[in-house]
DNA sequence: GCGCGGGCAGCAACCGGTCTCTACGCTAGG
DNA sequence: CCTAGCGTAGAGACCGGTTGCTGCCCGCGC
């Protein structure tokens, strides 16, 4: 029932009359073909219903107008809005895209990246996070060169660059700024006690999160109080837990600060529940800004990242073809989202998208 | 700076003093090469940090060791997850995923499917609802037909089979049931005018939902007002306006069915800020069940769709070896799970993730 | 009328593995 | 001592396009 024996160039060529080279200029349009010639050729290809073999075109030519995306899990709608921005602006320059996940687990990323280079990839992007470990930037930076040396470019987006000298792209974004902003909100609006929850110890997100969240307190001369950051995950259950921890303990507090939207809305469902009213007894803030933190209630306050652009940006780095001196690196903007989460609820409604 | 020239199985050889068959054996480990002859050559791997070209092997060997995924829309948390169970199975069975977006465009889809086909991939896994129209159904009958020549398998997700004799696997779940069930509880919970937000013409995903709905009224020899039934798309920005026009148009309702949860959770907006409480003045559902339907407040009843099983049964039906009589279509389970947008909120604590 | 040049098609050599077939060395059995 | 037989390595033909180079044919100019 089912064959096995695809068609090839040559089956084209001897149903069109000519030779296969022919008809590989037809395909690839960049050679002079009479045009009673190509119109042959076409004809037999749809006659066929013929398709070159990417592979074999691969290994002819030098590109293989393929872009490889890795990141920890499509399911996040953080990493999936980067993979969108990348998948678009990949798609409209021709290319495919290939996801690889690594469920953030540092061993997977070696053998993820081994498959891409493999795979001969024009470009590997990868997102998300780095882990501020020696080994894993050894890893990264190891792999850089081998991607380098097979003449494809490495991306990173996310993540800090991995030094001078080492041949990466870097889009990030302004991680520290963006927290700081937030913090600065909730403190300016009279919060003295904000827990900070979903601190991941070695990375980078975390880290630079955490940062502008200290920054903004020593900015007033306040000292954080150690009790009131609680290590977790960026997920909705370690919001949840860290919340309830801290409410089990009896510890004050009057905001929240998430490490994500997704530890924001954790928080939130455990304030309701032990009878807190969000924003009147406790102020909640994320951070990502992801579409959900709408349908939180009260809508998320916070710090707006620019997911798709990331991916697009990622994109043009890896693509454009001059190396610029100094444009390897771009750090895009981020800003604080007002929403009802942090602010006595009013009338004015809501965006409805 | 950077090279161009990777590393050959030859470039190893040589070093190993051997031949590249012998290289190409102790890659594969199907044929006795001696143990001191694969240690000689593993050191040379490591010592060039060779990695072979995935594009010369798919060309001599049979299989590409890759499966193609088509969703509509990375960023859509339904099709987030079946992609996430698909690359989960894919890479659980040594293979690489990739991964094409069609932004629900019929044209996109045949140019994708191409792709796909240059690609050769082992198997290629369309997710998503079909447009019920001749010629896409042709194009895609066609598509099964070229994939099967080619050797590869074609595996519909959540939508219906092409017909008898046409070579698609269908991994579908109950989504007319689903619907049935979720308009029942409504209905027996005495609402007699239910909004369905969200109908999608020509789309099968849609027609089976609304389908369901139909169902259940009649049972109960009951018949929808066509007023109530509102066109649109599975997003929350199409069930948010469609709430607001039924609310400007004035029309009587005491519940909303969304066509999926983005739909449901426009839709809660919109009620709120008409100052409508949900579910004491209208309750609401959704369709999917997917993590941010928690995050709506109440939190959103809706129909429970096993999404990342939906993409691992379609890898183990792509990937399994033999042909199974009757195997090639699976249908999955779907239930209602009961929340509080349909329901009194009570003291009851929901689950936390 | 002859020669030159341009336009277009074909030959054949790659690209980098895999795989079949052959060949070699060594041991064991006759 | 010769050979059968096993275990292992190498040579070379593929896989299916692409591409540099050659060469043919025809038109045009002198």
């Amino acid at each position: 029932m089912s064959g096995r024996d695809a068609t090839t160039v040559r089956d084209v060529a001897a149903r069109a009359g000519v030779s296969a080279s022919t008809v590989s200029r037809v395909l690839g349009g960049t050679y002079p073909v009479a045009p009673a010639t190509r119109a042959r050729v076409l004809a037999a290809i749809r006659d066929l219903d013929y398709v070159v073999n990417a592979h074999a075109r691969a290994l002819g030519g030098a590109t293989t107008k393929t872009v490889a995306v890795v990141v920890d899990d499509v399911t996040s709608p953080f990493y999936a809005h980067i993979a969108r921005g990348v998948e678009e602006a990949a798609s409209a320059a021709g290319r495919l895209c290939l996801l690889c996940t690594t469920h953030g687990d540092p061993r997977r990323i070696v053998a993820v990246v081994d498959t891409m280079r493999e795979q001969r990839a024009d470009a590997v992007i990868v997102v998300g996070g780095a882990w501020q470990d020696p080994d894993y930037r050894d890893r990264m930076t190891h792999f850089a060169h081998a991607l380098d040396r097979a003449g494809s470019r490495l991306v990173l987006v996310g993540r800090p660059p991995l030094g001078p000298g080492v041949p990466a792209g870097v889009v990030e974004y302004d991680n520290e700024g963006g927290a700081f902003a937030l913090t600065s909100h909730l403190l300016s609006a009279g919060h003295r006690r904000i827990a900070y929850l979903g601190r991941v110890a070695g990375l980078s997100t975390s880290a630079e999160r955490v940062r502008g969240f200290d920054r903004a307190h020593a900015l007033l001369d306040l000292t954080p109080d150690a009790g009131l950051i609680v290590d977790g995950a960026f997920t909705r259950a370690s919001g949840y837990r860290a919340t309830r921890e801290l409410l089990a303990a009896g510890r004050e507090f009057t905001a929240v600060q998430g490490a994500t939207d997704l530890v924001a809305a954790g928080a939130v469902q455990a304030l309701r529940e032990a009878g807190r009213r969000v924003p009147h007894d406790v102020a909640v803030a994320g951070y990502d800004d992801i579409p959900p933190a709408l349908d939180v209630h009260p809508a998320l306050t916070t710090v707006h990242v620019p997911q798709e652009e990331l991916g697009r940006a990622a994109v043009r780095l890896a693509l454009q073809r001059a190396e610029p001196p100094d444009g390897r690196h771009i750090v895009l903007g981020t800003h604080v989202m007002l929403r009802g989460s942090t602010k006595a609820p009013s009338p004015q409604p809501d965006d409805a998208d």
